[in-house]
RNA sequence: CGGGACGUAGCGCAGCCUGGUAGCGCACUUGCUUGGGGUGCAAGGGGUCGCGAGUUCAAAUCUCGCCGUCCCGACCA
């Protein structure tokens, strides 16, 4: 039996001053974890094992599906040369020598690992599907690590891989892994949500994220109440109530007016006693391309400019205008690149007069990006590339031509859902898992390959998975605390019931917990049992703040055979017969668990 | 990497400006006390004041360098 008496859980009145989100000031508190560095937490009782009921449950479910490897954590310079991450990594990456000199990394996630048995192994396409999976610690060297257990160096991951012989494949596996990741936060009992994910600057492939709400979050989460539409920040969109246009003044053609020194967006606006609405908002921003006139692969770039138009109220997001260009790296344009360009100072901006390119791969001119939300509009109002003047009647494909429209505006809170129209909220969350489907990537680069029905050569396709491990503990944390403490989930608490003797120089209150204790072991329950030689208040503090979810208190109406039971969530508490003390929490379990 | 703050007992902090015996609360030890929300009293133990140089008769305190931690930003399949 777990007696507190003889437990390490060296809990703390309060915080340490580095702490500033609630799951790490609270898990601090309680004893669950002790830091050793920046972004560096050792896991002391309690917090190891709540992390280790947490693995279980991954690992129930995993295994419905998959098998269990262990890889290695220390990995040679040459796998990740094969991916080519070795530099793509960059210092986020742990590096070290061995005594040769030969160059090894930490491993910060395990495609390559994986590709390399699956080259070395796989030769048949009758050796397909195969879904390997693995618990692993993995460092990254982040550039900071913050918010307690959020953003660390040195994390375990549930990682997981498939090899499958076609995409059809793949999205059984894919599906496979979304289904047993659902299984998996419910039965840890958490609140999540399924977003779609920006897929990296390749597109194309599907990814989803598993997200839980909470203000300690990093990621931005546009999501409905309503319906079940959620998406990340970069991928989300909104129905937009219809604009009116405005008339056409004189021949339709552009027009320009003078507005002496009205350079923003209101500023014009109101002058001319418009609505934003009507407006055009031009950016202008540079991106670093490879030179493809110094030939292919001479790594030489150049400079291109991209000019964006918005609607004059709107927000440029750019994660997507990152995807509208292939993923390459955008900044804003110095001042003199404005002028080199517009042959105007900034706050007159527009489109007319310039020789945008004609589709994306035309080389050298500069491109011409056009929101969604302006396509079909007429009679807009924008700069005039003159200084003081803007311009009306401007009407995208017809008085300028874009070189595309693009989807670049960043969702507003409150906006329409796309698909049910409901207000949509945003919210910042934490990643908890992230399902992807990689495609060829590694198992192309990595030349892994099997022979098809047909006997031909061809490269398996793949689909990575993971879940961070103790960000299931801490968004548990995060999501049900408060001042006093937190409860977690009887699935992943350290125990499930804390039995609290009130009184321990009080021989019938102490024998009573010890048979209580016991009695609830025996039907297979987590119990610990506080037999400290310590004053009541001090216990309930400690049982109310180390994220046990059940507590048992055994006071003087042992007499009448009577306990208390009170639930950490709510607070609420019952008198409950001794007699009935196990069948009370057996009743009780289905839902609990 | 840019900006800012901090580093004194296990935790939270004061002392530093104006250089001279290192302090408070909690925790810990012992005794008594108390026993349903961090009980009270008394007596104790515990410190290379982050590290290194410098100034000075004398440095926690002033100067310089380094290290560490946190926050904001940049970054982050």
């Amino acid at each position: 039996m777990h007696r507190w008496s003889e437990l390490f859980i060296p809990t703390l009145r309060e915080a340490p001053a580095d702490a500033e989100v609630a799951s790490h000031k609270l898990l601090v508190r309680a004893g669950y974890i002790r830091q050793l560095g920046a972004g560096i937490y050792s896991f002391l009782f309690l917090g190891n094992r709540s992390t280790q009921k947490i693995m279980r449950i991954v690992r129930e479910e995993m295994d419905k599906i998959g098998q269990e490897f262990y890889l290695p954590a220390l990995n040679p310079r040459e796998i990740w040369e094969a991916s080519g991450r070795w530099t793509v990594m960059g210092d986020n990456m742990f590096r070290l020598k061995d005594r040769k000199g030969a160059d090894l990394c930490l491993g910060m996630t395990h495609e390559e690992v994986m590709t390399d048995i699956a080259r070395k192994e796989l030769r048949s396409y009758k050796q397909l599907p195969q879904i390997w999976y693995q618990i692993q610690t993995k460092f990254r060297d982040e550039p900071r690590p913050k918010s307690g257990l959020l953003r660390v160096r040195q994390f375990i991951m549930k990682d997981a891989y498939s090899f499958d012989i076609d995409a059809a494949g793949l999205d059984v596996s894919y599906q496979k892994h979304y289904d047993t990741y659902c299984r998996i936060f419910d039965r840890c009992g958490l609140k999540y949500m399924v977003i779609d994910a920006h897929s990296g600057a390749m597109g194309g492939s599907q990814s989803q994220e598993f997200m839980v709400r909470t203000p300690a979050g990093e990621d931005l989460v546009v999501s409905c109440e309503k319906c079940n539409y959620a998406a990340n920040m970069e991928k989300a969109i909104s129905k937009l109530a219809p604009v009116e246009d405005l008339k056409a003044e004189g021949d339709g053609q552009p027009l320009e007016v003078h507005t002496p020194g009205q350079k923003t967006i209101e500023d014009v606006a109101r002058f001319l006693g418009v609505s934003p609405k009507n407006k055009i908002k031009t950016l202008a921003m540079m991106i670093t391309e490879e030179d493809a006139d110094a030939g292919a692969k001479t790594g030489k770039t150049r400079q291109r400019a991209v000019v964006l138009l918005m609607r004059g109220d709107h927000q440029m997001n750019e994660a997507k205008l990152s995807t509208a260009v292939g993923g390459k790296e955008t900044r804003p344009m110095q001042e003199e690149e404005i002028l080199a360009l517009f042959h105007s100072p900034a706050g007159y901006l527009g489109p007319l007069g310039i020789d945008w390119a004609k589709n994306m791969e035309e080389p050298r001119k500069p491109i011409l990006l056009v929101d969604k939300a302006l396509e079909g509009r007429t009679n807009l109002i924008g700069g005039a590339n003159k200084e003081n003047y803007h311009v009306k009647n401007l009407t995208p494909g017809g008085s300028f031509h874009p070189t595309a429209y693009a989807d670049l505006r960043a969702v507003t809170a409150g906006e329409d859902c796309p698909n049910c129209g409901a207000p949509l909220r945003i919210d910042t969350a934490v990643e908890i898992g992230h399902i992807f489907k990689l495609g060829y990537k590694y198992s192309e680069s990595m030349n892994a390959r099997v022979l098809d029905r047909n006997g031909k050569e061809v490269a398996p396709i793949m689909g990575s998975y993971g879940i961070g491990i103790e960000r299931i503990l801490t968004a548990a944390v995060e999501q049900s605390s408060d001042e006093n403490g937190f409860w977690l989930p009887p699935s992943i608490a350290p125990f499930e019931v804390v039995v609290v003797s009130t009184n321990s120089k009080d021989e019938g209150i102490r024998t009573a917990s010890e048979d209580i204790a016991r009695q609830l072991e025996a039907a297979g329950f987590d119990v610990l049992l506080d037999d400290r030689d310590e004053r009541p208040g001090v216990k309930f503090k400690d049982a109310d703040l180390v994220g046990i979810p059940f507590r048992v208190n055994v006071g003087k109406k042992v007499t009448e055979d009577t306990v208390e039971v009170v639930r950490r969530s709510t607070l609420a508490r019952e008198d409950i017969k001794i007699s009935a003390i196990t069948e009370y929490f057996q009743q009780l379990r289905p839902a609990a668990r």
